[in-house]
DNA sequence: TGTACATCAGTGAACGCGCGTTCACTGATGTAC
DNA sequence: TGTACATCAGTGAACGCGCGTTCACTGATGTAC
């Protein structure tokens, strides 16, 4: 018997990884069927069986996955911002070249806050999820305004928690929004706005 | 035949639309059944289908009541703000009281919201009431704040935006929150903070 | 106001589809000699 | 390295449940005289 996965396996699961977050984005996790997701992944729905108990557990490795790699932007947004003049606009910059990409997570994450608010180990599992992100995300505001020669007025983590609050709340408002034709850019001259009254010069007078 | 409905329908429909506000809570829009909200209003599915054409439709319907519930609170709270020494305290204090209501509605409504991003028609219908809001929600906050002697330093819509945009993002965040057993109160002192920010004295110096 | 009739509103059984889940099977991968 | 065997991973047909939707029917509501 074989101590780690076969080959195949890694594969099988990425496919599915893949697969899901196309589909969750389209149809949304409820309206997304198993049946769906092994169809773009070019799999049998034997072979979803046979890597995951149910969808959740599909939805919490997809969950997981986006985490990761949100958490690796920050961090590099935070390093090559921190050589830059003006440090914020340069996060800024990075994060709307990111706003599809957003849009969609924003689209499949947001549901499942929904779900987790009705399920109390997806909301157990996503606390925890969240807490990493905010953790991580202060440090990276933290350099980043240390960066711009400024310090918060509140504590760092609080920060960070507003700016997930105000970024969601935009990400909501910017749906409906371009049903209307409009430009979302609330959120591009808030969130700078919002950093720079919470925090004050570091005044090395 | 008749010109107005009978007496029956009306009584059929409260019933069905106070049914689907418990059921959807609960179980979510996707999770809910025709047959869960039938049974909770003590109706048969076919009472359903005589009177709406779909789940959509009857989650159209329960959007538009809710929607001139909340602005008639808010004119409520702007009219007996006016008197006091402190109207954007005591708007908040309503906002508390309001509080389990506008989770419970919270939870239905951002679905909607992510329903709308994937279906043309209800995005339309949902810009047209969020328009409605937005300027009702503008009034009000106007005149909350010139009855606190101050005025917006930014457009009035665009300030009730944001404000929108704030309470939806901190519903979220106090959805995780409740799961690490937090109090969620970043929102009652972020948005005074937000309204001080953002608005001056009238100063009759 | 009372009666006879017409229409309406809600009932509940029936139908069928889609989907989650299972499982005997088979080709792919890994192991031992 | 090659061969024989064991185990694993994915296949796809089959099953059954839940749910949306329909419809013939019946009691409730409304109308006309």
């Amino acid at each position: 018997m074989p101590k780690s996965p076969t080959k195949r396996r890694p594969r099988t699961v990425a496919s599915l990884l893949d697969g899901a977050l196309e589909v969750f984005a389209e149809r949304g996790f409820h309206g997304a069927s198993i049946g769906d997701i092994c169809d773009r992944a070019g799999l049998t729905r034997g072979a979803f069986y046979s890597n995951f108990r149910d969808k959740q557990e599909l939805f919490l490795a997809l969950y997981d996955a986006q985490a990761d790699r949100l958490i690796e932007f920050l961090d590099a947004a935070a390093e090559t911002g921190r050589t830059t003049e003006d440090p914020i606009g340069h996060l800024m910059g990075m994060l709307a070249a990111r706003q599809e990409e957003d849009r969609r997570w924003f689209l499949i994450s947001s549901e499942f806050v929904l779900h987790a608010a009705r399920d109390r180990e997806a909301a157990r599992r996503l606390a925890e999820r969240e807490d990493a992100l905010c953790d991580r995300m202060a440090e990276a505001v933290g350099r980043t305004l240390a960066g711009a020669g400024r310090r918060p007025t509140l504590d760092l983590r609080e920060l960070a928690r507003l700016l997930i609050a105000l970024h969601q709340g935009c990400n909501a408002l910017r749906l409906t929004d371009e049903a209307r034709g409009e430009a979302g850019d609330l959120h591009r001259r808030m969130l700078p706005l919002l950093i720079h009254v919470l925090s004050e010069e570091t005044a090395p007078r």
